[in-house]
DNA sequence: ACACTAACTTAACAACGTTAAGTAAACATT
DNA sequence: AATGTTTACTTAACGTTGTTAAGTTAGTGT
């Protein structure tokens, strides 16, 4: 037959039109900084014809991000080469973090606004877990590379939770830098150092000293 | 005279009766959930009455999290009680994880939430660095007396970058808890789990180790 | 030739933050 | 005592938002 995909395919290219029109206006606005009128405008549609393509707001800006979600761990995938675990980590976490300071609208989304009753679709549970395209199963593999090779202290045991302090220890860093970095209040200290001290004492916290036999 | 003051007292009543709508909505809905209308309304007043009062509904919830904020010095003050400078700051950091745990909607507002363009006026400079009204600067000098103390690594010689640092862990672990805490993507550990492994880490790293001498 | 599907448009709804204009009462001034 | 001024508040409205209901119109299947 062939029309009908003919027909899926032009559909999604117009879905594409929307995505990236949003994308472009989300990156320097923000969320609440764009209307569904204006990226309508941007793509000279009619602000319903999103509705054709896209339940609401929260679908298509949610859209956008599972896939910088997906581009990242990619980014993972593709730059961190270290073999030793730890730097491993660190690799992870500074990539992690230019990811944050360079698209500060699409992480506010992604990770410091809740998204509540997103039920996974099929695609999703594909997704998840699998480190080639979920950031946060990149990190864990990388944990457990880490525990495996003996390198954390012995009382830390758990992947999960090591991995969701990892996790937090930079989040921390990035999401007060994004929200409040350009908040007078606080004398804040250049984000590089913040960064690095940030980073210098967690693994701190978290490796086996030396002398310590495995 | 005294009639001018009574007009004042009066206006001021009103403007609390505003505030205090303004919280008890703000508490359960959120600073997006709640509409000028609506806290109007609780009041029995017009909406437009609360611009009389506040310049905008920025304005109104941003007093209300300036009180908060106020308020998290005094618990600070009140409740802080150990001479062992490491101990304090560990207090510190639970009354904080305490407070944005239980105030959400505020914690949200407040930290993680930009609010750009406020300008400090005479109330703000007499507050700022006052540690018993300005939270950073509460923590800031427990820091101090703990470097006075010689209980950080020799490395860490700047009180503004360990207090940033240390306020970024926790911050980390609540503002994933609350913008994440019930995506089921992540399979997060109990949450005093994650308090208690990031306070034992962060520690950990910034800490003198016992042997080293002081 | 006719019915159907589905991408898209036009028009409209309710709600939002906010402003302009008016009211009415308390106060100050002559 | 009469007049003008200040001020806390209301009514009405503006422009914008996300979203839905009701067409329209072109291409497809029969």
């Amino acid at each position: 037959m062939g029309v009908k995909e003919r027909r899926e395919r032009e559909k999604s290219e117009t879905r594409d039109k929307i995505l990236d029109a949003a994308r472009e206006l989300f990156v320097s606005e923000g969320y609440e900084g764009v209307s569904m009128r204006r990226v309508a405008e941007k793509i000279e549609y009619s602000p319903t014809a999103i509705y054709v393509h896209f339940a609401d707001k929260k679908e298509l800006f949610l859209e956008l991000c599972h896939q910088d979600y997906a581009r990242l761990a990619e980014v993972f995938q593709s730059s961190v080469m270290s073999t030793d675990p730890i730097e491993r980590l660190k690799q992870i976490g500074m990539i992690y973090i230019d990811f944050g300071l360079r698209n500060p609208n699409h992480y506010k989304f992604m990770f410091m606004t809740s998204h509540p009753a997103h039920e996974m679709d099929e695609e999703d549970r594909e997704t998840r877990g699998n480190p080639e395209q979920d950031a946060y199963a990149f990190l864990k593999r990388a944990v457990e590379q880490a525990m495996d090779a003996g390198r954390f202290r012995e009382e830390l045991r758990d992947a999960e939770v090591i991995s969701q302090t990892l996790w937090a220890s930079v989040h921390g860093v990035i999401s007060l830098e994004i929200a409040k970095g350009c908040d007078a209040w606080v004398d804040w200290r250049p984000i590089k150092d913040r960064v690095a001290v940030m980073m210098d004492v967690t693994f701190r916290g978290l490796e086996r000293s030396p002398q310590e036999g495995q």
